[in-house]
DNA sequence: TATAGGGTATGACCTAAGGTAAGAGTCAAG
DNA sequence: CTTGACTCTTACCTTAGGTCATACCCTATA
């Protein structure tokens, strides 16, 4: 029967020496006998039962769990599998859906067309414009968008970025908490979007101005399916932010 | 301009007050004025800058390096976010390999047909082992599968048993290190596996003796496709096991 | 004016799985 | 007998906070 020093099963296992000395603690993997001056000697058993150690860490069990899997002889090895395996599985749904986060992003920072604050109408095309002016005006009344563009201009182009740039970043949390539009932390940025919206339309939100400032938006998103109008990285995001504002509205006395 | 206190940002951001304690200390987020007290308020730019830390957080940037992205102009974001995007690539693969690892272990566990140790020849339906060893016996000759049963036997069926655990273990572990055949780990593996081996046939590994091994595998595992005679869980392990072992052989004078 | 309740600040200890280092003891070879 | 390699224990550091403990601050009410 051989035995292995720390070092030497270390080796074997290529693990470090400090994890043996934390297992020996924590009592997942013991020496099989202790020499005289303490030093630990581990034997083939030893040698297996880090094998299977390591098997498990592998696949990101906790030490704890190992230690139970390996020790308890009641543990049922298959559900916890079973169960790992979900919760793998919800790791990995987390992580796509944190990469759709990015690649949204990418893409807005890539044609990065948000209204720009300074100065209204500057970049789009002078003709569409107009159009959409006259469009507007025809539909909602010529002094609702004069209304409109006196508020914006009135803010100031430094609170307009401000308030631009958190409704950015507030898309953008949202773009992160996309499902339940009741839960505790959408509602909590819904709350704070209505607040600026309301201040960004002078006041209060009559019907129309929202509508133009969509329509704006749109007109800076026209080649870009994939950004909405204010910004919102898909339908999908859209219909969630309805969704959770319809909720916001109807548990808010204003 | 109002002030938010501690406990009203916090609920309005949906953190904890000890994350802004926090935030504050490793000077990703200071109020924006103390009072006398020291009382911490923080007003709408800290807000704003919250959203931010929130947006990133969410991502799993570490705080560190949304302290780059918020205070360095010179930090390349788009970059941080393409970089940030094949990390996540990266553990996703890696969470989809464990994935599969876990449902061969499960496949394995079902039909959980390792050899017994015990007794060889237990389980199996007699006439194919007749069958099996008498083609065995004609194409390696008789004496050599006689030894290869008594090696077996010779063993005592706790060793046996033993060194078959760990035999199981070593091509668990080798499911996770699938990759590349010359890695270390992987390497320290097949040595293992070969000494294991070279025991199981008794000194030495004479042509035939590991065929009839292998044949007894694949009886076990007949109607179980993609359970390999050995108990590898594949022929992507086999044609893996095969490459490191071969590598091993060339690099090492026996 | 005193007190009760709630808000706040700081500091300390805890989590998982070790990395890294310090200081001291052990062992085998030259 | 010394040197170098090995080993021991102890302790501090890492992330992103959670959870006390103790003490201070502020305000409303009796």
């Amino acid at each position: 029967m051989n035995k292995y020093s720390v070092k030497k099963l270390s080796q074997l296992a290529g693990v470090s020496v400090r994890t043996l000395h934390l297992y020996d603690k924590m009592d997942l993997l013991k020496p099989s006998v202790r020499t005289g001056a303490g030093y630990r000697l581990y034997g083939e058993k030893e040698l297996l039962r880090l094998q299977q150690i390591l098997f498990y860490r592998e696949l990101d069990f906790p030490l704890k769990e190992i230690c139970d899997i390996l020790d308890d002889p009641a543990f049922d090895l298959m559900q916890a599998l079973e169960e790992h395996k979900v919760a793998l599985l919800a790791r990995k749904e987390r992580i796509n859906t944190l990469i759709g986060t990015i690649e949204k992003t990418l893409v807005t920072l890539k044609n990065n067309t948000m209204l720009q604050a300074a100065d209204l109408y500057e970049g789009l095309p002078v003709e569409k414009v107009a159009e959409c002016r006259t469009a507007a005006m025809s539909k909602w009344g010529k002094d609702m968008i004069l209304e409109v563009e006196d508020t914006l201009r009135a803010l100031g182009s430094q609170e307009m970025a401000a308030m631009q740039t958190e409704l950015n970043n507030i898309t953008n949390r949202l773009t992160t908490l996309i499902g339940d539009p009741q839960h505790e932390k959408v509602q909590q940025c819904i709350a704070r979007r209505y607040e600026i919206i309301t201040r960004l339309t002078g006041g209060k939100i009559a019907p129309g101005k929202l509508e133009y400032f969509r329509t704006l938006g749109e007109l800076y998103a026209a080649d870009k399916p994939d950004v909405t109008a204010d910004g919102l990285p898909s339908r999908q995001m859209a219909v969630f932010i309805s969704e959770a504002t319809a909720y916001y509205h109807k548990n808010t006395r204003h």
